[in-house]
DNA sequence: CAAACCTGATTTTTT
DNA sequence: ATCAGGTTTG
């Protein structure tokens, strides 16, 4: 056997992970380490050397994204297709098993999974219902506890009310949704995993086929894991499995939904025996970066410990920037991002980093300005727009009549005249006799609706029947074509005004070619359509379409885990916002930042620019923060600040302490101007100054006013007054 | 039924 | 500042 495509590519640390003995074995991969190729490599191991069969692996990540590059790599590493290779989010994993065994699970056949936002609805809906104290329960606290208890495993049942009568009515909450959504045969993402985990808990048969089927576990991203994906694992892996799996303790920063870090430490106890590698060897960044990371990180406690090196160059230092406000970071972040586009370079290795979604609108404001095409990532996906959630909405009440989520979402869309108050009857009809809202709507259309209201209800309810026969036996296309037609959700939306309307119907459009595109697996017992609804919600599909053209990436640091860029700009380096001011309480929360900034210092492979601004708006107000105290973490030997911080008059405080390693900022010039002071135009108003360049006549100062933004003067005709 | 108005909240995101 | 959600109004 020639494993020399295996090997070759390997250093040391990846070659004895890689080739490690059919034990468990924990895999410390540093950032930027290999560790994707480590796990793609140890698959092809089991299967060209050691003779496993792909049968027998279970290759788990936690997004779609990271799955199919694994499926990818694997197979163009073996150079053949692997058919029966299980690779697979965890959902999409559980979601399988409950398929084949949806009898063993206690579900319908037919059971359809609903997302956070359909799950958000019911419970809003639940509350209604139940009329709890309104006001006492925000829906989104509901399913924040939910989801909670259900990423620890834990049922109803299980739940200690601790004597506290609002947990105990929050129990009794969850158990109501439970009831809902078994009988709509409605699966949350949560229920996914729990009930995979009941399903191999409780049915020994089971439990034991798949313990002998999936002899070699490979987990990626194992920090990430929660409670119930962890005791799914243990489950699976039994005495037998050889669980592998590769993680980052110091890139766990899910802690906030569910993922447990001590999985990592736990491990080595769960799993006695277990051979440790650590990658620190890293690929990507200069080693300036790395120390910087380092660093940082360093700070942490109980961590596994790790240090990152490169035997490549050294790199420039880390550039900091203190900006005055936001708009002047942004400014600053546009600027230097034109010289790296002018010098030839592509304006998709460029991204741009920020701990808050609300931190972009400066930046996008800029980019357009300055015309540099940009994509902000984190919007809503495909299948989760409102317009694509009616037509499935529609597609799933033909499969389950039953399901009320669907229902309500389309009994009234477009209006057909089934106002709130025909729903509501519905709701305590359904409520009064345990059965479903489509039920409900047939047994008051008969008896207790006026004519009017009974008539509406009447052609919803045939509108649906007609859907269902009419499109029976259609090619899938053709039926989500037939039914988007039939709903009539096309005329409702094109009253929308705007391009909103368009885009919302190109959307529909965009949905039946996805219908077009989508094959069947044709060994799936569920019907095609069923498979594409499922698809739908557990695919939720990438964002936009372009993502291809060149475009200056725009992101949270959160969502840049796992990405690189050769130039990287991380914004908003202050206290309160980085870390944020809802994490700094307690040590752990402080911690899981640190680790952030880890991640976002770790994208860079050559570039890192880091800036915080004095002052911010943010919610409408200004603040005024100080540097993050991580910046301070980085040794001074890796910085460059790329101007002396600007001593910036303000009402509020005239003397600022300045801050460590800074000069005190004045610069005197012989223009007779100063940074930060504050100017006055007759047509701009009030300002502050930022830049200035040149001498005499040429002489040009950058100000910042108050309403007029960001703008160049010459200083000899602009006629500023100083304040 | 839709538009106008008011209220409150506003870290991070995948499945 | 902004947006979503709910409520009131025409």
């Amino acid at each position: 056997m020639d494993v020399t495509p295996i090997l070759d590519s390997l250093n040391d640390a990846q070659r004895q992970a890689v080739t490690s003995p059919s034990e468990p074995a924990l895999v410390i991969a540093g950032a930027g380490s290999g560790k994707t190729r480590v796990l793609v490599h140890r698959a092809a191991w089991l299967i060209e050397v050691e003779g496993i069969s792909p049968q027998s692996l279970l290759a788990v990540t936690f997004t779609n994204k990271a799955a199919a590059e694994m499926r990818n790599r694997i197979e163009s590493l073996l150079n053949v297709p692997v058919r029966h290779l299980w690779i697979g989010t965890f959902h999409g994993l559980a979601h399988r098993m409950l398929r084949r065994h949806w009898r063993e699970a206690g579900l319908p056949q037919n059971f359809q999974i609903i997302d956070s936002d359909d799950q958000l609805r019911l419970i809003k809906r639940l509350v209604k219902n139940l009329e709890v104290d309104d006001g006492r329960w925000v829906p989104k606290e509901i399913q924040w506890f939910i989801n909670g208890q259900k990423d620890e495993g834990l049922r109803p049942k299980h739940i200690d009310d601790e004597g506290d009568p609002d947990r105990r009515e929050l129990i009794s909450l969850y158990q109501s949704y439970e009831d809902i959504c078994q009988r709509g045969g409605l699966v949350d993402f949560a229920e996914l995993l729990l009930r995979a985990h009941e399903l191999l808990r409780d049915n020994a048969e089971l439990l034991e086929h798949y313990q002998r089927r999936f002899q070699h576990l490979l987990v990626d991203e194992f920090q990430d894991t929660n409670a119930i994906q962890y005791a799914w694992l243990r489950l699976l892996a039994g005495k037998k499995g050889v669980p592998f799996v590769v993680g980052d303790d110091d890139q766990s920063i899910y802690r906030w939904r569910g993922a447990r870090v001590e999985h990592i430490h736990r491990f080595q106890k769960d799993f006695p025996g277990t051979n440790i590698v650590k990658l620190e060897q890293n690929y990507r960044s200069t080693e300036t970066i790395l120390n910087a990371a380092n660093a940082i990180i360093a700070n942490n406690s109980s961590r596994m410990g790790k240090k990152l090196w490169t035997d490549g160059a050294t790199g420039e230092p880390i550039k900091v920037y203190s900006a005055y406000n936001e708009r002047d970071e942004a400014d600053f972040v546009i600027g230097r991002l034109r010289d790296w586009i002018a010098q030839g370079n592509a304006r998709a290795d460029a991204a741009i980093l920020y701990r808050s979604n609300a931190q972009s609108r400066v930046l996008e404001e800029g980019l357009i300005n300055a015309r540099i095409p940009y994509r902000v990532y984190g919007g809503l996906r495909f299948f989760e727009r409102a317009e694509i959630k009616d037509a499935l909405a529609y597609l799933r009440l033909i499969s389950n009549r039953d399901d009320d989520s669907s229902f309500e979402r389309v009994v009234n869309k477009p209006t057909r005249g089934i106002g709130a108050r025909t729903v509501e009857m519905m709701r305590s009809y359904a409520r009064a006799n345990a059965c479903s809202l489509w039920r409900a709507a047939g047994a008051i259309a008969s008896d207790d609706l006026n004519g009017r209201a009974a008539n509406a209800v009447n052609a919803f309810m045939s509108l649906i029947e007609r859907m269902a026969r009419e499109t029976n036996g259609l090619d899938l296309h053709d039926r989500v074509d037939h039914v988007i037609h039939l709903s009539t959700l096309i005329d409702f939306f094109k009253k929308d005004k705007g391009e909103k309307g368009e885009t919302r119907i190109e959307n529909l459009a965009e949905l039946v070619s996805a219908a077009k595109s989508f094959e069947p697996d044709p060994a799936e017992e569920m019907s095609p359509l069923d498979e594409f609804l499922s698809h739908a919600a557990l695919e939720s599909g990438e964002g936009q379409a372009d993502a291809w053209e060149d475009c200056a990436q725009l992101m949270t640091m959160h969502s840049a885990k796992g990405l690189e860029f050769p130039l990287v700009f991380m914004c908003g380096l202050e206290d309160g916002l980085f870390p944020h001011q809802r994490s700094v309480a307690d040590s752990q929360g402080l911690e899981e930042e640190r680790r952030l900034c880890y991640v976002g210092i770790t994208r860079a492979m050559q570039t890192l620019y880091i800036t915080h601004a004095e002052q911010r708006r943010l919610h409408g107000m200004d603040n005024f923060s100080q540097p993050s105290r991580f910046i301070s973490e980085i040794p001074d030997e890796f910085v460059e600040e790329i101007r002396p911080r600007v001593q910036v008059a303000r009402p509020m405080r005239s003397t600022r302490p300045t801050h460590q390693g800074r000069s005190a900022g004045i610069t005197d010039n012989d223009l007779g101007i100063r940074l930060g002071q504050r100017v006055c135009h007759k047509k701009f108003g009030d300002g502050v100054i930022l830049n200035y360049e040149g001498q005499g006549a040429h002489a040009r100062v950058e100000v910042n006013f108050e309403s007029a933004g960001t703008k160049w003067l010459v200083l000899s005709y602009a006629n500023l007054e100083l304040m």
